[in-house]
This record gives C-alpha cells, sequence and structure tokens, in this order.
DNA sequence: CGCGCCATTGAGCGGGTTCAACGTAAGTGG
DNA sequence: CCACTTACGTTGAACCCGCTCAATGGCGCG
C-alpha cells in the first residue's frame, strides 16, 4: 500500500525551460508523504478523475504520461498539457476538479488527501515551498503555451510541440533520434488548436523541409533539431511593434 | 515608507471563474507584510520590471491595471494576462524574471523583497498558503486563455476579453453599461493573438449583432451581455469528438 | 488649429478548416 | 492464417476566416 521509491518531484523539464532550481525533499519529507500516499496504477485510457468532480485526492505521477483535458461549456475540448514523472495534477479548485486527468500510457502515481497534504504543508513548511516552486513551474509553463497558441502558425506548433517532447526521456531515444508520440492526431490537433487534418500537413511539410522524418504515425524520426528551432523564429504575423508605446489610462 | 491600507489578496474576479475560495489574511500576518512591504506608485507606461531581469522584488497590486508580457526569441510579444488589484506578479523563476509587466493605468502596489517574503512564508504557514491558492488562480486563469486561444475564433476570443472585463469594477461602469477598455488595439490584439485590424473587424461584427456599441475605440456599452455568452457557446471548428476514446501505449 | 497616432475599412491573398475519399495499420473472428 | 472490420492517417479540393498592405477617417494632443 505505500510507495517504495524515493518520491521526486519532477525528473524531465519540456516547453524548454530549466528545470525548476533543486528544491529536493528532504528524507524526512519524503518519510512523511509516504505515510499519506497510495499507490495507483493506471492502464491507457484510465481517467483519474473529471472536471467539475469532487476533489479529494491530488496525485504526484511516478512514471508514464498523463494527458490533461479541459472543457468549455459546450464540451470542446483542449488539451491544457501533458504531464511526465514528477509533476502534480488534480489539486482542486474549491473542492471540485478544474481538469480532466486520462493516463495516456501505462502510468503508475501517487495518490494523496489532498486535506492531509494541505496539514502536511502547513507543518512541514519546506515541503510547502516545494510545492509552491512546483506550481510555479507549471504556471510558467502554461504561459509558454499561451504564447505559442497566441503567436505561431501550425507548422511552428508542432515544431514547438516536438521540441518540448524531445525531452521527455520517455518518449526520445536519442540514441536513434526516435520520437514516440504520445497521442494520436485527434488528440495532437486538441492539443495544439487545430484540426487534426492540419496536423497531418504540418507534418508533411516538416518532413518536405527535411527536419523529420515519419516511420510510422506515431514514430518520428528527428533530423534537423536546429531546424526546428529555428522554424519557430520567423514570424507568423506582422509584429504590431508597440515595445515601448505609451499607454494612456 | 510603510503601506497604510490594508492589503488585500484580490478583491476582482475575471476570467469567468468564482473568485479563490476566502483566505483572508490574518491581521497578525498584514501586519508582517506591512513591515516589509514598500509602496510604488506608477504612471501609465511605467515599466516593473522586464524579462530576463534580475529578479530581488514581487508586487502587489493594490490600484490599477497591469500588463504582463512575455516575448519570445525573436522579440515577438504575447500579452499573457491583466493583473487587478489584488493580484501578484513578478514572482522570479530561478532570480530572473520570466515576464515583463508595465503599468496601463495609473497604479499603486506593494513592493516586496522576494527573499523576505519567502522567509515570512516559513513563519507563517497560514501566509505560505494564501500565496499558494493565489498562484493556483492565476495558475486557472491561464488554462482559461489556453482554451480561448485554442478553441475560438477571433470575434468570440474578443467576446471573452469583454465578458472578462466587465468584472473589473475599475473598468465597468454598470449603470450606464459602459466598458472602458485599458489598451489601445495594438495591445488587444497581441492578447487575443490576431492582428489589430481583426480586432476592429471583430468589434465590428460584435456592433452589428447588437450585442455591444462602440462609444469612442476606449469606450464600449454592453447591449446584450447573455448574447455575447452565448457566442462562445458555437463550435469554431468540427468537434474531433474523442471524448471517450481509447488510447493504446 | 494642425499634426500625428490610432482606428477603421477595403481588397487581395494565403493558411486553415471542412467535407470527402482513399490508404493503412491493428484487432477480431471465422 | 486470412478476410473482415474498424479506427486512424493522409491527401485532395473548395471555401472562408484572418493576415497583410494600403488608404482614409477620427480623436487627442501639442
Amino acid at each position: 500500500m505505500q510507495a517504495s521509491q524515493d518520491i521526486r518531484v519532477r525528473s524531465a523539464a519540456p516547453s524548454g525551460q530549466r528545470p525548476p532550481s533543486d528544491n529536493p525533499l528532504y528524507p524526512k519529507e519524503q518519510e512523511q508523504l509516504r505515510r499519506i500516499a497510495k499507490s495507483v496504477e493506471c492502464k491507457p485510457g484510465t481517467s483519474l478523475y473529471s472536471q467539475g468532480g469532487q476533489a479529494r485526492f491530488v496525485y504526484l505521477i511516478a512514471e508514464g504520461i498523463v494527458r490533461i483535458n479541459h472543457c468549455n461549456e459546450i464540451g470542446h475540448r483542449q488539451i491544457l498539457a501533458f504531464r511526465v514523472p514528477g509533476d502534480f495534477c488534480g489539486i482542486p479548485e474549491s473542492g471540485h476538479y478544474f481538469n480532466s486527468a486520462e493516463a495516456v500510457s501505462r502510468t503508475s502515481l501517487y495518490r494523496f488527501d489532498w486535506q492531509q497534504m494541505q496539514e502536511l504543508c502547513l507543518a512541514e513548511p519546506h515541503l510547502h515551498s516545494v510545492l509552491l516552486t512546483k506550481i510555479l513551474y507549471e504556471y510558467r509553463q502554461a504561459q509558454i503555451r499561451i504564447s505559442v497558441l497566441g503567436q505561431q502558425n501550425t507548422g511552428q506548433k508542432l515544431a514547438s510541440f516536438i521540441l518540448d517532447f524531445i525531452q521527455i526521456p520517455e518518449l526520445f531515444d536519442s540514441e536513434t533520434s526516435c520520437l514516440t508520440l504520445p497521442v494520436n492526431r485527434f488528440d495532437l490537433a486538441d492539443y495544439l488548436g487545430t484540426a487534426p487534418e492540419s496536423t497531418a500537413r504540418a507534418f508533411a511539410k516538416l518532413e518536405d523541409l527535411g527536419l523529420i522524418r515519419r516511420i510510422t504515425a506515431r514514430k518520428i524520426e528527428i533530423l534537423d533539431k536546429a531546424g526546428l528551432r529555428q522554424l519557430n523564429q520567423t514570424p507568423r504575423r506582422r509584429d504590431s511593434g508597440q515595445e515601448t508605446s505609451r499607454y494612456l489610462a
């Protein structure tokens, strides 16, 4: 019932950011966390929790990939993020889950009672600040996604996605330079904010440019990492050039 | 040098969310915060801090509106958020600012040394959790923006913007149903992820639909709030219909 | 009062969505 | 083991939204 391995707060670091400044848990905190943790195993496709539902538990991913969805009023889905080992998810907003989460691959997690976790945080300030640091990091990732969605065209968004995901050891084999996509084209489209067909065309375009090669739909060989980065250096739109403007009340 | 009024952590609540669960500061914490706070006044257009710069201070907005920018490598700007009284900004990432911030209107803020603030948090667990709650709230706002940018067309994004901003008492006069826009069309475009011309056309469209009326470029009368909300119930794209699909590793 | 910046509108174009058809891979059952 | 089935992926063609460039109009400021 108890977690056996060390409880790590993040290992991989997607989104082009450096990983959060080292702020590891102390052995004592490890022990205390382990006491309130319950290990959970998930098969692909399993729902961890659902948007709007009563929220009692938060999760820390030990292994696998988890997808975070958010649906608007009419049930239109946006994939907000993919979470990797070391990430938290499921922190409630006033007693309810704000998003939904599903296991994408075989996943093992630590489950915590959020009440207990909060109480433990009150007693252990350092743990509290580790949690805060963690959330700040995810917050910044969200901000990067806002920039990407707001400014880039489909090809650039796909390139950003690829560059993020080759940072995840679980998915990228640096020997063969081969990236395993965790999701199908529909999910990817909902992540990038486009249609699945556009995603397919974007893949074709990157392949034409010699930046990648499609081995299968889910296996992509990365041919030119620098080229992918360079692609994102091109503006999608004219710059509004308001860098130094002055604003009136 | 010292802040005189009460230090409030948020008053308004844009983004269609309910405000964060009431978690006010205790008088004692108020007092301790006040001790390390320095009041700052800003004219419109003043830069509070710049992306990449050495980060020493965090800010709590007491009055006015602050704009948070993020630039990518080639200096393309995305406006991530507008912050209102009660909001924090400027929390550093490993010693540097992750975004830039500028005063949009006449603004008064409390400035805190981030080191001191963190130390205080370690000593005062409840303050710590207030801060955490606050950041979680802003994180969720960012997630909503991801959904908006990923799924909505220009007209819908503008409607979302308007619906958010009529929640800010500072900007919306409910007597006359008149909204004062805090920014020009260029900024608004960078916030919505479109071109300024598209923003103008979106205004024209909402006016045609009888949902708003432009009094001046910066003053908008809201004619049909329900209609604005309803606009966002229409899908921009076909639904990919993957709600209950199963995923293979 | 005039100047300049901002806002708006028009016209043309290109990227992305949509609908549809076809190809492909994996899983199922005979 | 193979045919069938189904879901996913890709590509084509047409349309449309939004970007871009350009010109005009209007508001605010000096």
